[in-house]
RNA sequence: GCCCGGGUGGCGAAAUGGUAUACGCACAACACUUAAAAUGUUGCGCCGCAAGGCUUGCGAGUUCGAGUCUCGCCCCGGGCACCA
């Protein structure tokens, strides 16, 4: 009977699904439970690709083989259906996304399918199902409820052609994907979650970081999520600006407002950070706070606080009344007056304030003028008490600066308030991992976002070109400021400048979009000698460039003194100038020791002229300093030199021939660049080498390495590394650590994904207006899902779909019950897919996303396997929501256990990760080893290879391609290699002993014939082998394994009953249907998947025999072969008695000897 | 530019520091056949008639012994991209 793939395969797959063969069950002990993942796919219109497969087939096998193993396992399908193509084919072909989405599911259904895989479908999840994104939704809430999901405005990749938001991903070149329109940036209101936030243990961003190192995933995806998270760690430093109105000793009178006190509000903090700067500061309790009076307020302060021509009057609130009616009365100038939050009049809305009739709200503007030497006056935006009118009023009869913000709360009510702390003593913070270089930072430079630019406007001289810069900057989109800004551009604010905290020293303050706002404080300081991108900015505008770390070569040696040198590297085409020192006998760079006081650039070009004789020359750049430490051996002495090099120029080749007293000595020399890196690589020179391959870089003397401290005051001569925590005390700067990672931003203007399950009620808003009070609501989990309206025109139009759907649109406010509307926006099918694990584990459940038994039954995934495409999103996201969950306390951990482990090993796996070990499919390439894809009509089809080759063959051949993890082409022929073993295996039944019919009944014989015993050997070769490659994922090599063994008993011509039996068994993982079939017709009729994975008895794999390679001096001559357990003696004696080897031996002494033993005996002889 | 992978026959690939090229494809010969296909058996890295020599991208090093470890370089694939 032929091989009959169609017939057997369609037989198999209905048995199995009759039987619930591969149903999980829900009660299993907990070692006895694996989870096996598949990342499920989206159904896209081209159907099932081959690559699916790949994937599935692994964790296919791997499943069949642990439920052989004895264990329960969790083995389920489903579909990540929301997405843009469907909704892009609907905006074609005007299929709804549901429709078309449906029918891609059913096939790809059926094309799973019919490869035999062993999932259980009661468990089949759809993301688009209203079952399922109803918890999706919840999800939502519940990260809302916990400040885990918030609005804000952001940037956002805008067409305005399409009138619709785009992803990164669609972004093609600064244009768009569809219409190649140019993209812009917009700021819209979208919804993130916080990622970047913390839980009840700990911080996202760093147990998302520190628990990689504890999961069994490969170790490129680890690296490119630790890569992602960007976590570094570094200081905070503050350099204090410096302006017109700070130049020496001042005072701080800080005045509270109603109902206040100097313990109130930010008073404190202002307090203590005013006076870490050095400044005295008088923060008086006002009397009566609760019931305020002008007259005893201001007499308050007026006869107990001194007033002089350095005082910086600050007032809050009520307090900046109190200010101004000071101000008023004051006899002598004050510095300046700072208003927070200032009143100019009681009323609040129609309504007044208690204090309405207590103070004057006449104020002599005039008088107030005179008195104060500069006036700002802060205005909050979001103010309720103060309206923002307010601010504008007192900045057109005050003038002086106006400076309209947002504050941490409303009103300057937040414990800290740096604008107010910026607008009395303005400063910079920066965030720097080179704290050492600190003494290098010679100028400042402030992304063009930088709130402190706007602060500063009225110090800013040139303020039009700041501000154009500004607004130039801002119009470029994020394509544009980092791919197209090859070249750094810049605007100085003149007029102010910034104060370096380490030497004291007016360093030029700048705005670039080089430095981002987004990372960091937004602001840098700029290491021009440290920082490669500082350096190219400071080369282009000319700004100082200081050396504060050169490289050490050695240790300094005992009585080295101190001795400065200046060399040159002067390079024509391919050839360094050098001299030869024929007394010494080396090769030295021109130059030499600069005397003190001595310019080094004068002592280089008189040493030059006289070591070379070029006189007609100069010096074209400085490339940087370096140390060395070595023993100038012709003397003896100790030499310690700090090395300065520079790049000369030879204008002519006019030479006057060299000094006298080096005439003898010193011979000019013309080398190859590489001869003379050679040269200098060891010896006294060492380092200058680097000068040569630096001085035609880009870079020049730009240095990141790590070294010894120079420029730095009392920080020279230190390590840098001992510097940097040194100089950071020395400044007062704070531990700091920053991350790349950006919180995730879910909104999608988009129809076909779960719509965001929140209520805008303009009524509520209008209540709580002023307050600062938010008019959204979460829909209320009772009325969960919020259903996709089916009545929609998903025709682009600059907002979602689902805006225009006006049955879905209108909604009663959960709150107040009044006319109000839904949001519009979508999320992210990263949402979706980043929970469908956990409800594979009760798909059905109403109640809860997943029941709480269950997922400690089933979490975590044992094994996920999927494409390295998703190595950062989803996998990031993924374990952020589950980490998320497990702190809401929804999913309950194995706490306990986990404990245990924790206490017995350090290697235990942290409880709130979902996916203990991740394993990687690669890409399977079309025939031609390129990406296959329409266009390139390279596209293999999986319905045609299983129709004329079966399931079995596809399964196999994908296994047998290559490495899992590695890209691979499709071998058209290669395929036929796989169906013709399965042939053979078909055909295997003509080899069985027929005195081991399953009839007879007959027992074991005692001694196997000498056939027998071979094919037993190979069997158990093959049980060891496959089950290892198994587990470690080498699925190729188990195939191979399975064809040596078939080959083997071709050979043979002879296989037992019993034999054949326990070969079917361990087939069966990577080919069920062929496996059962003859599993049959050996007469059983149970499922082969019910039967126990053999086990291989070790002392059945020695051979009897083993062959030895025979070396001589590490070289095979020739090969023995001896009995198993011939020992190094008796295998010595075989193998130099062969010819081949008593060839290289004889005349020779045998010095050494080397025993493998099981492989090898080399003979070393001389 | 930076960070990961990877370079082994004509091709897909295999090799705890221990006989490089297992297994498969392609190719060749033979058997079966009137013939072809299918199947089975055998051969198959390169140079050489042979003895023998050479060979894991290139160059050095460690070692009795290197595809495997170390350093430098070249090429291919992937990721990140002004992250201070």
């Amino acid at each position: 009977m032929p091989y009959n793939h169609k017939t057997i395969e369609k037989k198999w797959q209905e048995r199995w699904a009759k039987e619930g063969a591969f149903v999980a069950a829900d009660k299993v002990k907990p070692n006895k439970k694996k989870y096996i993942l598949d990342m499920f796919p989206y159904p896209s219109g081209a159907g099932l690709h081959v690559g699916h497969p790949e994937g599935y087939t692994a964790t296919d096998i791997y499943s069949r083989y642990l439920r052989m193993k004895g264990y329960q396992v969790l083995h389920p399908m489903g579909w990540d259906a929301f997405g843009l193509p469907a909704e892009n084919y609907a905006i074609k072909s005007g299929v709804h996304p549901k429709e078309s989405t449906d029918n891609n599911i059913k096939t790809f259904t059926r094309q799973i399918k019919s490869l035999g895989f062993s999932y259980d479908w009661t468990r089949e999840v759809n993301t688009s199902s209203p079952d399922y994104y109803k918890w999706t939704q919840w999800l939502f809430l519940q990260l809302y409820k916990h400040g885990l999901a918030y609005k804000k405005a952001a940037p956002v990749n805008w067409c305005a052609d399409c009138q619709t938001v785009l992803a990164n991903e669609q972004v093609v070149a600064g244009a768009c994907e569809r219409c190649h329109n140019k993209v812009v940036q917009k700021n819209l209101e979208q919804w993130f979650f916080k990622i970047t936030g913390s839980g009840k243990h700990g911080s996202y961003p760093e147990r998302l970081l520190s628990n990689l190192e504890k999961l069994d995933w490969p170790e490129p995806i680890k690296t490119m999520q630790r890569n992602w998270i960007g976590r570094s760690e570094g200081v905070e430093i503050e350099f204090r600006v410096q302006s017109s109105e700070f130049r020496d000793k001042v005072d701080f009178v800080l005045l509270h407002g109603f109902n206040g006190d100097s313990q109130g509000v930010f008073f404190p903090w202002l307090k203590g950070e005013i006076e870490k700067r050095g400044f005295k500061v008088v923060a008086p309790d006002l009397p009566n706070p609760e019931q305020p009076t002008e007259e005893e307020q201001v007499g308050y302060v007026l006869k107990n606080i001194q007033f002089d021509e350095n005082t910086i009057l600050f007032g809050h609130s009520l307090g900046a009344a109190v200010a101004l009616k000071v101000a008023e009365k004051l006899k002598t100038k004050i510095r300046g007056l700072v208003l927070a939050g200032g009143f100019s009049s009681p009323k609040f809305k129609d309504k007044s304030r208690p204090f309405h009739n207590t103070f004057n709200w006449e104020f002599d503007f005039e008088k107030i003028k005179k008195s104060a030497g500069f006036i700002k006056i802060l205005s909050d935006r979001n103010d309720y008490a103060v309206r923002i009118e307010q601010g504008k009023f007192l900045h057109e009869n005050l003038g002086g600066e106006l400076i309209e913000t947002e504050s941490q709360e409303p009103h300057f009510t937040a414990n800290q308030e740096p604008v107010i702390l910026n607008s009395l003593v303005p400063s910079i913070k920066v965030f720097t991992t080179r704290p050492d270089t600190l003494f290098g930072a010679t100028y400042m430079v402030l992304a063009p976002e930088h709130a402190l630019v706007r602060e500063l406007k009225n110090q800013i001289e040139n303020w039009s070109e700041v501000e154009k810069y500004i607004k130039k900057a801002a119009a470029k989109t994020q394509l544009e400021r980092t791919d197209l800004a090859k070249e750094k551009t810049g605007v100085e604010l003149k007029g102010v400048k910034a104060i370096n905290p380490g030497n004291g020293e007016e360093v030029p303050i700048w705005i670039a979009d080089y430095v981002l706002s987004s990372y960091g404080t937004g602001a840098i300081m700029a290491v021009p000698a440290h920082d490669e991108r500082d350096f190219e900015f400071a080369k282009k505008y000319n700004l100082p460039i200081r050396e504060v770390v050169i490289k050490k070569y050695g240790e300094v040696l005992p009585n080295a003194m101190p001795r400065d040198v200046a060399h040159a590297i002067t390079i024509k085409g391919d050839k360094v100038l050098l001299v030869f020192n024929k007394k010494i006998n080396e090769y030295q760079l021109p130059g030499g020791r600069i005397e003190a006081k001595e310019n080094p650039e004068a002592t280089l070009l008189r040493e030059f002229t006289e070591e070379t004789g070029y006189d007609h020359i100069h010096i074209e750049e400085y490339l940087g300093q370096i140390e060395q430490n070595y023993n100038f051996a012709p003397e003896n002495v100790n030499n310690h030199r700090l090395c300065k090099v520079y790049k000369v120029k030879i204008l002519d080749d006019h030479n006057i021939g060299l000094a006298e007293s080096d005439k003898d000595k010193l011979e000019v020399v013309w080398v190859d660049a590489a001869e003379a890196i050679q040269h200098f690589a060891r010896g006294s020179w060492k380092g200058t080498e680097e000068f040569i391959t630096r001085s035609g870089g880009k870079y020049g003397l730009c240095y990141f390495g790590n070294g010894v401290m120079i420029n730095s005051g009392e920080f020279n001569g230190l390590s840098n590394e001992e510097a940097k925590w040194k100089i950071t005390k020395k400044v007062g700067g704070q531990k700091a650590i920053q991350y790349k990672l950006r919180d995730w931003l879910i909104s999608r203007q988009r129809y076909w994904g779960a719509p965001i399950p929140i209520i805008y009620c303009d009524k509520c808003a209008r209540l709580r207006q002023g307050f600062g009070g938010q008019s959204e609501h979460p829909v209320p989990e009772e009325d969960l899902p919020v259903v996709l309206p089916t009545d929609v025109d998903f025709r682009p139009k600059g907002e979602s779909p689902l805006a225009r759907s006006k049955s879905f649109h209108k909604v009663k406010c959960p709150k107040c019950g009044s006319a109000a509307r839904r949001e519009s926006d979508t999320m992210d099918t990263f949402v979706d897919s980043s929970w469908y694990f956990l409800r594979y584990t009760d798909p059905k459940n109403k109640k809860e996303f997943a029941g709480k038994d269950k997922i400690k039954t089933w979490l975590p995934v044992d094994t996920y396997v999927g494409g390295a495409e998703h190595a950062v999103l989803h996998l990031m996201y993924a374990r952020f929501i589950y980490m998320a969950l497990c702190d809401l306390g929804f999913i309950e951990t194995k706490i306990k256990r986990v404990a245990l482990q924790k206490a017995l090993s350090k290697n235990s796996t942290p409880n709130d990760e979902p996916f203990l070990s991740l394993r990687n499919q690669g890409l399977i390439l079309g025939p031609d080893g390129q990406k296959m894809s329409k266009s390139r009509g390279n596209v293999i089809n999986p319905d045609e290879v299983i129709e004329q080759f079966g399931a079995d063959t596809m399964r196999l051949y994908e296994m047998f391609m290559g490495p899992l993890e590695d890209a691979k082409p499709w071998d058209t022929n290669g395929i036929v290699g796989v169906r013709r073993f399965l042939e053979r295996v078909w055909e295997m039944g003509k080899f069985q002993v027929s005195s081991f019919q399953p009839k007879a009944g007959q027992p074991l014989a005692d001694k196997f014939q000498d056939k027998k015993r071979e094919v037993n050997r190979e069997l158990h070769k093959l049980i060891k082998k496959v089950g290892d490659d198994i587990v470690s994922f080498n699925f190729n090599t188990a195939v191979s394994q399975f064809m040596i063994f078939v080959n083997a008993v071709y050979k043979i011509g002879e296989i037992s009953q019993e034999h054949l039996e326990l070969f079917l068994k361990v087939l069966n993982p990577f080919a069920p249907h062929i496996a059962n079939e003859l599993w049959s017709k050996l007469g059983h009729k149970g499922l082969l998947e019910k039967e126990t994975w053999p086990k291989y008895n070790a002392s059945l794999l020695v051979e009897d025999e083993v062959t030895y390679a025979v070396q001589v001096n590490g070289k095979v001559r020739s090969s023995v072969t001896v009995a198993a357990d011939a020992d190094e003696d008796e295998v010595a004696r075989v193998a130099t008695k062969n010819a081949k080897v008593a060839k290289y031996l004889t005349g020779k002494k045998i010095t050494k000897q080397i025993f493998v033993p099981g492989r090898l005996i080399n003979f070393v002889v001389k």
